[in-house]
RNA sequence: GGGCGCGUAGCUCAGUGGUAGAGCACCUGACCCACAUUCAGGGGGUCGCUGGUUCGAGUCCAGCCGUGCCCACCA
């Protein structure tokens, strides 16, 4: 910022600032901790973005939300570390660039694996830091000597360690069970990966013949292909309606098979027709069902979602084409007893959007309840405390119902699976290192296939990232963690297994608060989504109104947990604050000498004081609302103060000093210059840029705010009396503008007031005060004299102020008529006020339950009242 | 089916048992000295409904209505 000769533009430019600040703190290493081993620690590992990630809204209010947290505790001198990073996005990734292959006439299967893996680092290499490149646009104070990736060569260490290790202790296992697996992206999925969609769909009820040629039992399904997989017919052992069929087979239509009719209490007598076919290799119900009855297992729907040999005449029909031609076939035979129109849940692959295929297959699995239970615990007792409070309910409810977690995916981009399986005696061994010779055998071992969901590496991630398994300095020093923030949506990803795993390997809590945000929807209330074209890109946002501005509209508008809306307005009322504030320095900077110097003494003027009180609270009340995680409430203390109380006010109060002796003068500027200089820091943590850019431009007394000291409040600058002054003027001054609208005078009419004080040192003291906020008063003017100054009885309407009285002459000003009536209406209005509040003050149980102050309160308000009536009266008589 | 929210000014939302707040929008006025991205002022509310607890409820409890989200292996 040019200070020289009034140059500077009026309007602040903060694409010219931002870039050249960040670049500045990151070379100089601000944003390394200190490893002040004297300091607490406080640590953030940002939650990591997909390599093939875009930054949205959400990351950028995220991010702020971290940043504010890590600028507020590198003010306080703590060891602060945000660590940075991204995840490999396993599958994300592989179709991202399975689809650039394709688009360039390439098919990774005919490249092999190893090509295909090489191809995706490049990609990686290219387009990988891209989002954190916009998250430093942000102004995102993160350690990038410390930047990780889920796949670099120590957190993989991590992930095969964890592997091991749960696999040693009896938590990992490996086996054949229905997972969910989508067709189109070819691989098995998590529960948690599944999204359950309700939509139509048709309930067929199925008549199978009994093989002993009398009589029928009516099967209801809404998927009739699947049929051709059915090894049994389940009822329920109570069933009178069935009692006599079990024991017998019934012969499966279209397949001409023989199955039996088994009971089994899993069966709902009121559901359908209380009769269920089972399907064992494709519905997760039948294949328990399967396993207590000892029924086979027929895969009729293989890997490729087509239908396989063992549907007969079906194979290679896809599930649509089979469904179709077997109701069609089943029609023909004349077996279909009704069909019922139905709505239900059907499971799409969060991916791709494709239906999910329950579908019997070989998967490695990581055992639920024994890490769940210690991670239940660590959120009941207070350990880990969730911001705000109601997720704790979810995550417990969630943890709860947790099923084994399915880790093996059948794709190529992730971590392989450290397990080894050998070519000759089938033996496995799951292992640190690679093992290619079997120890059973001596037989050529191979490792397996698929790589781990990615979440498995990314729940490592608050200890992995540091440095686990090794006992690192880094690991010693900022872990456990301070706080994890991110959006609810992944509680049940993500910050559930950071627990669970952090608790499991190290012992401790991952982090001592999780502190989650909403999702960031449109003005309408709508998800932002690609399709409904209603997103919008942070970095239009930081090139128009920029990064400070997005910043401050984001914190302003989210409260935890709330889902936030955005809109173009929130981010111009962004802007403004901005300039507001660089207006405000630009001022003081104007009217700084050359050679000024701040003089640190302790003013005695009461304009002074009264800003400092207010600077005080402030800081208080910042400080308590940051610690408590409320940005909104922070952001709105240090805007309020910042426009309110430092602009309308203090620099309209401090204009005339400024333009008086060279001591006033200097005296003024002091206060300005150091107030500004807190003020600053405060607003730093939540608009860095600007905040920066005029420190400097004041000469802040540290290299940059960003290294300077959290404020503390200076209370011996404040003294109450010459607050109390200034109050008494600001309620001076809207007491007069409150008679002038009352009276309904239109703020273009000319009307002095006439204030009367008690004292003739307080007209003095008041006289000195509004000349100096003269700057206040234009076109309205004040008159002043004591009691004994009054004018004679004249038509005027009085406002009580602290230690005076102000009127207002109403002689050719107004509508005597309708003013007459205004103050009979006003009367009225009042009385009814007094006697409510007098009835209360006789309330013997109020009187004696409600608190002092409470009390105290209630009776200064109705001598408020009364007072208030006398004066109304006395215009009455006036107005007569 | 289970769980969790939300309902406060025209809009978006704060609100910690003690007489309802902000921003935006709207209306009136002011470009003379940091800022028109400004300043001064104004109108606007049965705090979804009904009960309960309490001296006192927007706030706590119950029920209802409206609305949103998450979870879920009844075919």
């Amino acid at each position: 910022m040019d200070t020289r000769d009034g140059e500077l533009s009026s309007r602040y430019n903060p694409s010219q600032t931002e870039d050249k600040w960040y670049q500045r703190w990151r070379e100089r290493g601000y944003f390394r901790p200190s490893m002040n081993a004297n300091r607490p620690s406080f640590t953030i590992v940002m939650p990591p973005p997909n390599v093939t990630g875009v930054l949205h809204l959400g990351h950028a209010l995220n991010s702020t939300w971290q940043d504010i947290l890590v600028r507020y505790h590198r003010m306080r001198q703590d060891n602060t570390l945000w660590l940075p990073g991204t995840d490999h996005a396993g599958i994300h990734t592989q179709m991202k660039v399975d689809e650039l292959l394709r688009s360039q006439g390439r098919d990774r299967r005919e490249e092999g694996r190893d090509a295909f893996i090489t191809e995706v680092w490049r990609w990686k290499e290219q387009y990988g830091g891209r989002i954190l490149e916009q998250v430093a646009k942000l102004g995102a104070s993160v350690d990038w000597d410390r930047l990780r990736f889920t796949l670099d060569e120590g957190l993989s260490r991590a992930v095969t360690e964890v592997f091991v290790r749960l696999y040693e202790e009896g938590l990992m296992y490996r086996g054949h069970y229905i997972t969910n697996w989508c067709v189109s992206c070819r691989t098995a999925l998590s529960d948690i990966e599944v999204d359950h969609v309700e939509q139509p769909g048709t309930l067929t009820h199925i008549a199978y013949p009994l093989t002993s040629g009398e009589g029928e039992i009516v099967v209801a399904t809404t998927r009739p292909e699947t049929m051709l997989g059915d090894t049994a017919v389940a009822v329920h052992p109570d069933d009178p309606r069935y009692q006599h069929l079990v024991g017998q087979t019934v012969s499966l239509p279209l397949m001409n098979r023989p199955i039996p009719i088994i009971q089994d209490s899993y069966v709902d007598r009121e559901y359908g027709t209380g009769a269920v076919k089972v399907t064992p290799a494709h519905d997760p119900n039948d294949f328990q069902m399967g396993k207590r009855h000892d029924l086979p297992e027929i895969k009729v729907i293989g890997e490729n979602g087509r239908m396989t040999e063992a549907s007969g005449p079906f194979e290679g029909l896809t599930r649509e084409e089979a469904r179709a031609a077997v109701l069609s076939e089943l029609k023909a035979l004349g077996v279909i007893r009704g069909q019922q129109e139905i709505v239900h849940a059907v499971g799409h692959c969060e991916k791709c959007d494709s239906i999910i295929e329950p579908l019997l297959s070989l998967q490695w699995f990581v055992k639920a309840r024994p890490l769940a239970e210690p991670a239940m615990e660590a959120v009941r007792s207070g350990d880990i405390q969730f911001v705000p409070d109601r997720f704790e309910k979810i995550y417990m409810n969630w943890m709860a119902n947790l099923h084994d977690w399915c880790v093996s995916r059948q794709i190529w981009w992730g971590h392989r699976i450290p397990a080894y399986y050998c070519q000759s005696c089938g033996s496995m061994e799951v292992s640190r290192v690679p093992v290619t010779v079997c120890p059973a055998c001596g037989g050529l071992m191979v490792q397996d296939e698929d790589v781990l969901d990615t979440w498995f590496s990314s729940a490592l991630w608050p200890f992995s990232t540091l440095g686990w398994p090794d006992q690192t300095e880094d690991l010693k020093t900022f872990y456990p963690t301070s706080v994890l923030s991110t959006g609810y949506d992944i509680l049940p990803f993500w910050v559930s297994r950071m627990i669970m795993q952090g608790i499991h390997f190290t012992g401790q809590r991952p982090f001592a608060t999780v502190l989650l945000h909403g999702l960031v929807r449109d003005s309408e209330g709508r998800k932002m989504s690609k399709s409904l074209g209603n997103g919008v890109d942070p970095l239009e946002v930081i090139e128009k109104y920029g990064a400070d501005a997005l910043r401050v509209a984001l914190v302003l508008g989210a409260a935890p947990g709330n889902d936030y809306r955005w809109s173009w307005d929130r981010f111009e009322a962004g802007s403004h604050f901005a300039n507001k504030v660089y207006n405000a320095m630009r001022f003081v900077l104007m009217n700084r000498d050359p050679d000024f110097r701040v003089d640190e003494a302790v003013s005695e003027h009461p304009a002074d004081q009264w800003i400092w009180q207010r600077l005080n609270e402030t800081i208080v009340s910042i400080t308590e609302s940051l610690e408590h995680f409320e940005f909104g409430q922070a952001a709105r203390a240090i805007y309020d103060f910042f426009w309110d109380d430092y602009c309308d006010w203090y620099i309209e109060m401090a204009k005339v000093r400024l333009k008086g002796q060279l001591s006033d003068r200097r005296q003024a500027l002091s206060t300005l210059v150091k107030v500004a200089e807190s003020a600053l820091k405060l607003l730093h943590p939540i608009m860095p840029f600007v905040t920066e850019e005029l420190y400097q431009a004041l000469g802040g007394s540290s290299e940059s705010i960003m290294m300077a000291e959290w404020p503390t409040p200076e209370p011996d600058r404040a003294d109450r009396e010459g607050a109390l002054q200034v109050e008494a003027i600001q309620a001076l001054i809207r007491s007069g503008r409150n008679l002038r609208a009352e009276v309904g005078l239109s703020p273009g009419q000319k009307a002095p007031f006439i204030a009367i004080a008690d004292t003739k040192e307080t007209v003095e003291r008041w006289q000195k005060l509004t000349g100096e906020a003269k700057a206040l008063m234009r076109g309205e003017g004040i008159q002043w004299g004591t009691v004994a100054d009054l004018p004679k009885p004249n038509r005027a309407i009085a406002g009580v102020t602290l230690g005076g009285v102000i009127y207002l002459p109403l002689e050719g000003l107004i509508d005597i008529e309708r003013e007459r009536q205004r103050v009979a209406k006003a009367l009225e209005d009042t009385e009814k006020e007094r006697d409510r509040v007098r009835a209360r003050l006789q309330d013997k149980n109020f009187v004696a339950r409600a608190p002092e102050n409470v009390v105290r309160r209630t009776e200064e308000s109705l001598q408020e009242l009364e007072s208030r009536l006398e004066r109304l009266k006395d215009r009455q008589e006036v107005l007569r």
